[in-house]
Order: structure tokens, then C-alpha cells, then sequence
DNA sequence: TGACATTATGACACCGGTGTCAGGAATTTA
DNA sequence: TAAATTCCTGACACCGGTGTCATAATGTCA
């Protein structure tokens, strides 16, 4: 035998007509057992196996999600960020879990992605997996809803549809750190990420943050923040112009753990000590978070959970079932670099 | 309009047929230039997209590459190797640079994965990564061959077919473990891993790092190795009955970073200095790897390269060109661990 | 025994493209 | 002007399944 086996093929040895094999290989209960049985010994025999374009094309689903990874531009071209990292891990762990695959793909923010997977049926649904950039992407979501395009997504936020985003709450996040910090009374705080609103989660973690020292009476001033985005150089380079700058402070919030990591390195090298000078919390929890050197206490993001829940819910509109709104609680967790 | 356009839509709107309106769509020569403008312009204005299911169903090819990660079963589920992830992310981008797609699963060693994939007609060819285990994998690997699926590995040779493997020089890099050590005077060693040949890897690296000692007239004692397999836990485990059973030594290959960082924490509960009382090398260059205390003298293996090296075999496999037999030059990375 | 329900099967259209072939129109050559 | 060539297009079979419908065979009941 050459070739791909075919359900003719088995159709054929069986001595049944091809619809029979058909619905035989698919526990149709229109089909003797004996036959069923003679059908799935010589599948096996022949190693056949159904043709999965032949049939999504025929049934107009395809079992499968397509997950599409939005880079941030600036970062690193060689390295992914390790939040994301471990969010395609988990979202992989998910998918096979309910018995779909999974389509990977890298894209842009400015390119035309909006529709290539679920438009040409390669996926019943997409998962979009990047900072939110409410810009960017708002006329793209619209032209997914026009289509009836079934989309989850991480961090941003869709007008009008919160039943499609799955996100961390960034802003209770922040408000855990000011705790953090106002419980150990450290109150001469600094920030480093971006406190605009053009990096929605980093701004939301910010606001908490700010909202929460506010609410103990503490202020935060403005010269001891500094923009960085979530890298580890970002965060070094913001944190060194801080020193150089003589600003002075006792505890560091950092948007992100890897901006965190990099602020630690530069603190050390200017011999300002972690945690005893300046208390350091991050943001994330990624895995390389607990074993740095302190170890970083940081507001965790489960990516468990969220990978989860991004293809629980996706699969949920895909099944044209209700969506709640789902924002995960961050934790805190307290290692060394604050205590 | 309702459901997705097909090229019979835009047949109808472009006045001219089916056929004609493939042929635009794909540039053939034979579409006089006027009409496929015509096509064009009503194909974006419907949103038009090719159907990816009856695309591939007719041409037998799909421009998808699967990936199948094999995990250890014996690890902890909930978080993925960070080496697999790091291949994982690398692969991904890989794969996007060539126009593919990547169909990403989770696979136990045991179950019946072996032509799922490229025999559903869902990918051109298959990935397998894991740790190699040759006894599960030879006739898995075998039936793969008889079916003429292209597929290569990571890790895990194929009998007779060098090509179909993409690894690093396993052996090299153990003997570089060892060249370190005896450079820095350290010829007390232990070994922490694997050195039955169960697991192939770990036992090339055990291997050159066993002969290098050798060649250097030093040899390794074999109440000084431990098996662990390739997580923080075992490695600590595994170092800590090493030094319950009073064992000494002044040098400890790992052999994987993970081990490596659970060797180390096993160490300094111990209050042994790394690396004053006790040089550290580990092996992968995990990101984590740079981060610990102290930071983790190790083997690279440039996951990069590797992503890189099996997309573009495969691609190669697929296009039915030769492929030659890739072996990565493992690189010492100096860190303080062991210095 | 005839009417009717049940079970198992085959024939066939269909999903939405791609590739082959035949042929008309326009252009060039004899 | 007829023949040959080139260019462009439509008709149609085909990829390998799935779902519907018709029907033969068997069993049930009055």
C-alpha cells in the first residue's frame, strides 16, 4: 500500500460501501457491531487515519484554538518575555486538556491579522496574548466582532464586551504592593514602568499603587518614577538614571519582575543594599523571580489559572455560551528583596 | 452577506469563474492582469480569505509544522522545563520565519502518538522534543519511517538516520565541564544526574566528562554520583544524600542547570560555599541560570540555533533535500558557581 | 398473511478550493 | 486568407471525508 490509507480503502477490504466505514470509524450506532468491529481491525491494520482537512472542511469546525503572540516591538528580538513564556505553556497544557490543538503563530501589532485564522477555518477561535494597546487595536476587534469572530483576550480590554477579556487585576496588584510597603513603613516610594495610559496594565497597577498609598496618606512624587518597559535592561537603565539623578527612596514598585531584576542590579551596583536601603517588589511572578539574589517578593499572576480560563472561556463563546467577565486576584508573594 | 465569502461570491460579483478566480487569487500568469486587479479589489472588500481546509485537502499539503513535546512523566506537572520552553519559543519563531504554522501538543511517551499528526493530513511534518529515551522510541520511530512521515528530534537518536537528529554535542560538553575544572585545579568531582544510558543525554554527558578526567589522569569515584532526573527538587535530593552520606568533593558537574540550582540550594543548607568548598557546573543555560546565587557557571545549548536547526532540517526533509547531521558545539558559559 | 416499525446499508450531493483540459478570441506567421 | 500561436477563460473532475435520503432486509403485531 502507497500512499495514505483512505476510508475507500477500508471500505474496500471490509466489503461495505465507504459511508459505512464512515460512520462505523465514528461510533455511529446506525452500524451492526460486527461491521463496526471489522472496520476499526483493518482502520488499525491499514493505519488509517482520518483525513482532517477532508473532514473540517465537510463539518465547518476544526478543533483547534489559534494562539496569536503579540511581541512587544521594543523588547529583545531574541528572547521571549518569560511571562508569556509560561502563558504559552500553560495555554498548550489547557488546550490539550479539553482536547483541542493548538496553533501558534507570532504576529505584529500593526499587521493584518485580524482574521487569517478563524476566517480561512484553520481554528474555531483565536487567543490573543500581548500588552494591551487600546490603540492599535480597537478597530481590529471590531472588524473581528463584524465577522462573528470568536477571540478571547489577555490584558486588553474590548468596548463593550468585558466577557472577552480574561486579565489579572492590575490595579488590585498595585494596591497590594502600597500595602506591602505601608506595612513595613516604607513610605518614600519609587516607581518604574510606564504610568501612561498608552501600556493599559502597566498604568492600572500604577493607579493602584498610587491610589492605595493615597488612601494612607502617603504621596508618591512624580520625580521618583521613571518609564521602562518589561525588560531587564529597561529596568536597569531607568533605575541607574534614578541614582544618577540622586533621587533618594526606600522602596521600589516595579510593573513588571523583569524591570525589577534590572532595577536590583542597578541599585547593587550603586551599593545601595536590597532589601535593608530600598525594599524591591515586581510584578508577575515569573519563574526566575525566586531565585535571584534577594529573591523577589512580587505580586503574582497565575498563568495557570489564566491560561485556563482564556481557553475555558473561548471555548464557552465558541459553544455560544454565556461569558462572565474574568478577572484573576494577584497574590502577593514575600521573599527577601522587601524584608 | 452572511457566513464567509467563497470564491464563488466573488466569481459572481467579478462576473467571470470559479477557476478564474483561484487563478487570480494564487497570481497565475495565465489571468490577464485587469481581471485579477477586479478579483483582488472584491476579494479584500468581502473580506475573502482561502479556505485553509479545501486548500490543503486538494494540494496534500498544509504549511504546518507539528511540534510534539514529550514530558517527563516523572516531573512536576504543573511547570514546564524552562530548556523545553525556551525550544518551545524558538521553534514558534522558527517556524514563523519560514511561512509556517505550528501545531503545538502535549504527548505522554507511552500513548499512540506516532502518526497522529502528519497522517490526519494536519502538518507536512513533526517535531519530536523531548528526553530521549530510546527504548520507547525505536519502533514508534519505525513505523514513522515505513509511513514515509518527515519528521526529525531533538535529543533522541533514530537508528541508521543521523539526519533525522538534531542535538548538541552532549559528549563535548561534558568534556568542557571537565577541561574547566581541571584548569581550576578541581579533581575531587561528583556527578549529579543520570549515568545509566536510560537517559541518553545525561549519559553523554556524563561520558565526556568522565573521559576528559580520565585523560587528565583523574578519575571519578563512583560513591560521588547521585541519579537525579532534571528538576530543582531531585537535584536537591540527590545532593543532599551525597552529603548525608559524608561524601566529599570539591567540584559538581550537573547535569542540567535545574539540578545544578537544587544542588546548590542543597549545598548552602549545608552552609557549604559555592563555589569556595564546592565548584558548580550545570548544563543548558536556562535564563534562570544567569540569576541565581551565585550565578550558574554552565553548558550552553543555544536553544535558538537548535529551533532554528530543526524547522529548517524538517523544511528540508519535506522538500525531500538532504539533510546532514547536526550537532551543536556546546559552549562554557563562566558564571561564579564555579570560580 | 399483510401492514408497519426497525435496522443496516448504499448512493449521492456537498464542503471550497485546485489542476487539467478544451476552446474561443486575438495576434502572428505563412 | 488560412494556419499557427499565444492569451485568457470556463467546465469539470477531484481531494476525502460527512450528512441526507432511499431502500433492502428483518422483525413485530394484528
Amino acid at each position: 500500500m502507497k500512499g495514505k490509507a483512505t476510508s475507500f480503502d477500508i471500505a474496500h477490504y471490509a466489503g461495505v460501501s465507504q459511508s459505512t466505514v464512515s460512520r462505523a470509524l465514528r461510533n455511529s450506532h446506525l452500524v451492526n457491531e460486527e461491521t463496526r468491529k471489522r472496520v476499526f481491525d483493518i482502520a488499525k491494520k491499514l493505519n488509517y487515519k482520518v483525513d482532517k482537512n477532508a473532514s473540517n472542511l465537510r463539518t465547518q469546525q476544526s478543533s483547534t484554538l489559534a494562539l496569536l503572540l503579540f511581541e512587544d516591538p521594543t523588547s529583545d528580538e531574541s528572547q521571549i518575555n518569560p511571562f508569556f513564556l509560561a502563558m504559552l505553556g500553560s495555554i498548550t497544557r489547557a488546550c490539550a486538556k479539553e482536547g483541542y490543538d493548538l496553533l501558534v503563530s507570532f504576529q505584529s501589532a500593526s499587521a493584518d491579522w485580524q482574521a487569517d485564522y478563524e476566517d480561512s477555518h484553520r481554528a474555531d477561535g483565536i487567543i490573543l496574548l500581548g500588552y494591551g494597546d487600546y490603540i492599535d487595536y480597537q478597530p481590529k476587534f471590531n472588524t473581528l466582532l463584524e465577522q462573528n469572530t470568536k477571540f478571547v483576550c489577555w490584558g486588553a480590554t474590548v468596548d463593550n464586551r468585558p466577557d472577552l477579556t480574561v486579565c489579572c487585576d492590575n490595579y488590585g496588584g498595585g494596591k497590594l504592593a502600597a500595602e506591602h510597603f505601608i506595612a513595613h513603613s516604607r513610605t518614600d516610594c519609587a516607581f518604574i514602568g510606564d504610568a501612561s495610559d498608552h501600556s493599559p496594565e502597566f498604568f492600572s497597577r500604577f493607579q493602584g499603587f498610587k491610589d492605595e498609598l493615597w488612601a494612607n496618606n502617603v504621596k508618591i512624587n512624580e520625580r521618583k518614577m521613571a518609564n521602562a518597559i518589561s525588560t531587564e535592561e529597561s529596568g536597569y537603565h531607568a533605575t541607574r538614571s534614578l541614582i544618577a539623578n540622586n533621587i533618594k527612596f526606600n522602596a521600589l514598585f516595579a510593573a513588571s519582575d523583569l524591570i525589577a531584576i534590572g532595577a536590583i542590579r542597578a541599585l547593587k551596583e550603586a551599593n545601595i543594599n536590597v532589601p535593608k536601603d530600598v525594599a524591591v517588589v515586581g510584578f508577575d511572578n515569573i519563574a526566575i523571580a525566586s531565585y535571584v539574589n534577594p529573591p523577589l517578593t512580587t505580586i503574582e499572576q497565575n498563568t495557570t489559572i489564566a491560561g485556563q480560563m482564556l481557553v475555558e472561556n473561548l471555548l464557552k463563546l465558541i459553544r455560544g455560551e454565556e461569558v462572565q467577565s474574568t478577572l484573576l486576584p494577584p497574590v502577593l508573594i514575600s521573599r527577601k528583596s522587601s524584608s
